[in-house]
DNA sequence: CAAAAAAGAATGAACGTTCATTTTTATTTA
DNA sequence: TAAATAAAAATGAACGTTCATTCTTTTTTG
């Protein structure tokens, strides 16, 4: 009975001062003082929720994938055709991307760089076994190119991380048109 | 005359020691002791070359960044046709990234981090422009689809460098055949 | 033997984490 | 139901450590 106690709402403030604070000032200029202050909460409050700093950022790391792959994969049906499932899971994984841009971004920096550690990391591949699957019935069909599921994803998912960071940067203006052009290129790329 | 006297080799060694740590520790975890250490260095003499730990690691961007691009146009030759040019350009940045990994890795984690300040940033994207106007070229010439650079850039130069990562948590062994599926879905991606 | 380069020790500040208390919430008792 | 008590949650201050940087001294070099 002692965790479920405790309030929700500190610990979503925390994950979402978390995610604020690694994206605009990095994982090393991010301390725990400065989550805690974010968040309205005392450093020692953080250490009822989560073992370590490290524990934390791996758990938000965790939750926001799992945000991310429930979002992509919501509408996606087993039973669609394999162009019509594409696309709709292309266009819901943009859609996330750029609307949720924070949590985007913190995920783009722990794919990046070292600050997760490696089982979280793992963990958080397994996700996206549903469009690996998908791939696979494409690749049978003779719709998709045989290449492996890693020149698959680089060409198509991959991609738009990059938008988005420009997209964050105001380097970019990310329209509708832009996602239609981006899915053309995106299927372009690994249509047979 | 002062700085001229220091030591090339010291301050490659820096540099190098720079890139393996933050490439396996994480700029959070990559101290100025530690750099010291692996350069067989004293903390303090890094400050002769360096004027703070920012200083350091926006140099040691910059400098890796260039030798990346001088690397990829060095065989690059503006009379070329535009799809003899592009193939060319391409592959010599696949062969950097996948050869000089750790140099490559290291300004990956730059780019999606905040560990480099913005004018050095700034910096560091000015040196793809050959590329930039080889795209313009083929616009012209109706070679190339008529989208913006960054989409450009999305589906040809940032999917190598996912495979690049890839490759380097072991979970992608590349050859010259991943090389060539690679590059046709790059030139399918962006051809018209 | 100067002047430049490098070293190691020393610095205050900031870090993650823990500690001793207090505040809040829930449970028991009268 | 009101008061008393126990338990849980939260806190600010304090801990030892490590950080980036500077200071003083030694070594190297022309």
């Amino acid at each position: 009975m002692a965790k479920l106690q405790k309030s929700i709402d500190k610990k979503n403030a925390l994950v979402k001062a978390t995610i604020e604070l690694v994206n605009n000032n990095g994982f090393h200029a991010a301390p725990i003082s400065k989550i805690a202050k974010m968040a309205n909460v005392s450093p020692a409050t953080i250490y009822l929720y989560f073992d370590s700093k490290q524990d934390l950022v791996n758990k938000v790391y965790l939750e926001v994938k799992t945000a991310y792959t429930n979002f992509a994969f919501a509408t996606y049906d087993t039973e669609m055709s394999v162009q019509e499932g594409f696309e709709m899971i292309w266009k819901r994984i943009a859609d996330f991307k750029l609307k949720e841009l924070d949590e985007a971004l913190f995920l783009s920096q722990c794919d990046n760089t070292p600050i997760i550690d490696e089982p979280s990391r793992q963990q958080g591949i397994k996700h996206l076994q549903p469009l690996l699957d998908l791939w696979n019935k494409g690749k049978n069909e003779g719709i998709i190119k045989p290449i492996s599921d890693y020149l698959l994803y680089a060409y198509t998912i991959s991609p738009l991380s990059f938008l988005m960071l420009m997209q964050q940067r105001n380097t970019l203006k990310i329209t509708n048109e832009t996602i239609e052009e981006a899915y053309q290129a995106a299927w372009d790329a690994i249509r047979l």
